[in-house]
DNA sequence: CTATTGCATATTGTCGACAATCAGCAATTG
DNA sequence: CAATTGCTGATTGTCGACAATATGCAATAG
């Protein structure tokens, strides 16, 4: 009756729905660019890749679409959003008051074993800054802001951040987001994880706020940049 | 060539995939009360009422499923989701600062006519509190707020915004969520409408995350009355 | 040579059917 | 009499098939 230690095969099966195994996928081949940003995504071929029918697929991309990871359009298929300099400015705008408030909680409640596991991603940021590792810094940054979120304490809000995170994702000029100074960036994240370990909620939610608009800034940058050439 | 006049039922056509149909009249049986929170969802019969197969209707809970208006177990179906006191904290708490965002905007960009339907509405919850019709005033103060938002000018902070509030329709002790004064309501209502035509943005954002946190208060005072009887 | 028309192919939208699983109840056993 | 076991009906999960629609190319007319 004690189901002890054999938690977790359980919970997986059970959890493991067909359609949210599909859809846990298609999302890690969008996200990580194996399906370009606009491109047709094609039902039957997905379908054979994971070896069921179409039905599952068509579940899990309605789930996508209303993630805004994808868009559908009648008899013709759904396809890879493209996220323009105007939406990602939108997806700021909300951001900006998330992160302030991701701040303030997360000064009000980390522990030190969270603030020290911060500090862990900061220092490997400012190793693959050393070694120009954009990649991983990338990666890292990721990382930093989705555990500051997760540390915050309120799972709604982290939903709602790491919704409009994903849809950032699609920016259809990624990868020059932080093109200009992810130096600057890092040390902007120390300075949170300072205001964090002060307990200075007023300070941090500040600060991540701040740095919200700094990254806006510099995707607005890079956007111009682009445009130019 | 031109589309001219016959451009609704161009886009009604070319939008009108069956699953989405199918996902909004879900939604609205489930915002209307009319499958109660909790409830199994059955899959057939609901086909069977909207004259189709199952396959768009279990594409429609997807979907439903990614904006928390149901929740699904394996093997056992969807059920119309519960939202617990905890929960619906949780979300004032997003709420909050998103009101406030959505104050500033508003107040920095809101049209006359914009600001006169504001004012139409507030009017007519006045009378619906005269009368002391409370679903009225329910549903005049989600439509206060939904105009709000939409006059934030911000497609994707609405979007949010009004996910969070479907959310939190299905808080468990519904009805009872401005149970205590809803004139006291509608009296900040008015204040947040005035900053608004003050253009005031700062204190347009201030009273309505004001109005968001008071709001809860409300609804932990009707909880709390809830559980002692 | 360009533009339009018509056809062939591929893909989507939807359906009905079948297997797997679950909930409830009756029968049985200690 | 309580608890377990085994059925029975209902519901879900998945699939393959068919109709409807869009895309691309070739043929034709101007």
């Amino acid at each position: 009756m004690t189901p002890s230690t054999a938690l977790t095969p359980l919970q997986l099966v059970q959890s493991s729905s067909l359609p949210a195994l599909v859809q846990a996928e298609i999302e890690q081949l969008i996200l990580r660019g194996e399906l370009a940003i606009g491109e047709h995504v094609n039902e039957s071929e997905l379908a054979m890749r994971f070896g069921t029918s179409r039905g599952p697929v068509r579940e899990a991309l309605r789930a996508l679409e209303e993630c805004r990871l994808v868009r559908s359009e009648k008899n013709r298929g759904v396809f890879v959003r493209e996220v323009s300099v105007a939406e990602a400015d939108e997806i700021y705008d909300v951001r900006e008051v998330l992160d302030e408030l991701i701040g303030r909680r997360v000064a009000e409640r980390a522990t030190p074993e969270q603030v020290l596991e911060l500090k862990t991603v900061v220092a490997e940021m400012d190793e693959a800054t050393a070694s120009n590792d954009v990649k991983r810094y990338h990666a890292l940054n990721l990382r930093f802001h989705d555990r500051l979120v997760a540390f915050a304490g309120n799972d709604r809000l982290a939903e709602t951040y790491r919704l409009l995170t994903k849809e950032l994702l699609l920016f259809r000029l990624r990868g020059l987001q932080d093109g200009g100074g992810f130096a600057v960036s890092n040390s902007e994240h120390k300075a949170v994880v300072k205001a964090v370990a002060a307990g200075d909620a007023e300070r941090a939610g500040r600060l991540l706020r701040r740095h919200a608009a700094d990254s806006r800034a510099r995707m607005h940058k890079a956007a111009a940049v682009a445009v130019a050439k």
